[in-house]
DNA sequence: GGGCTTCTTGCGACTCATTTGCAAAAGCCC
DNA sequence: GGGCTTTTGCAAATGAGTCGCAAGAAGCCC
């Protein structure tokens, strides 16, 4: 097991070719699942978006090429989707579930401007959480499945 | 820079005495808020919760003495406990906020039971969140003001 | 105790995210 | 194309949280 770096990167807002649209989809048509326009172009807009996204957003966004589509089917497809581990789920506290591209290597954690809202992502040396978690499951017989770390605060911007 | 101790305490249910009900209130009485019987059930409740409560659990409970008492002095009344810091907010992502006394000296996590939806709470060594906020702080230009750190897993029960 | 002022409360209506049941429509396989 | 099954749209419901306003209560001074 090889030690995780010290310092914190910034993630790129591009995605990494191995979740690019097409290779998700092909990966649900592959596993059996029917490809339909809506589908598609909820993965292509959950690919393309910088931040995650709340269901009303993408609702939005996925009208603008469909304009029929129904809010049902977007909240369904988004548990589809997060069922599939192909997205996760952030709270940011402000009342809705906003959904992320899963990259199934790294796990990283957010920073959220309570002024503007913006999002940034970070990636947070796991070794401490770990270690963290190990501790937890011995003092506390509890079995850590996930857990959820979210800073708030002030972006350059607004600060 | 003293080390934090490195085993994880449990925290007890019962509260420790510097924020008993009596004391809360006869706290807003002397800073000149009123002492009302709404007001009082509440505080009494909170005080005597063993885990986070929600909204529409404290009406229930406060309903039982006061079967009059409406939602919106439910909301209200967080609002204004969690204004004067007695409250503190959580979210275990379930779709709704919750809400706990609020200890000025000590900060804590929690474990949530995915399966019971039991919480405890955890005290986690500080400062290693503390480094970690500086390390952004320097590297993102961002002023962390407050973080959200909760685990999720099962509890002894339910593994 | 009475009256006054201001803080609280109840009520009703409303917003808005999210869910549900059902029947119609669309994918995919042959 | 036909048939089977998954998806979708629609309409209505749920449920947390909020708002404006008028009535009700606390605290206070006399």
């Amino acid at each position: 097991m090889k030690t995780p770096s010290k310092t914190l990167k910034v993630l790129p807002d591009e995605t990494p070719e191995n979740s690019s649209a097409e290779q998700l989809i092909d990966a649900l048509r592959t596993k059996g699942f029917r490809i339909t326009k809506i589908r598609q172009a909820m993965i292509e807009a959950l690919v393309a978006a910088s931040q995650p996204v709340s269901a009303p957003q993408l609702l939005e966004q996925v009208s603008q090429k469909h304009p029929s589509v129904n809010k049902t089917t977007i909240y369904r497809e988004l548990d589809f989707l997060a069922g599939k581990k192909i997205l996760s789920e952030i709270d940011i506290l402000d009342g809705m579930k906003r959904y992320e591209l899963l990259h199934p290597d790294h796990h990283h954690h957010h920073l959220v401007c309570t002024s503007c809202k913006d999002i940034q992502c970070v990636e947070v040396p796991h070794h401490d959480l770990h270690a963290l978690e190990g501790k937890i499951q011995q003092t506390h017989n509890f079995t850590v499945q996930s857990h959820v770390l979210e800073f708030f605060g002030l972006c350059r911007k607004c600060s």
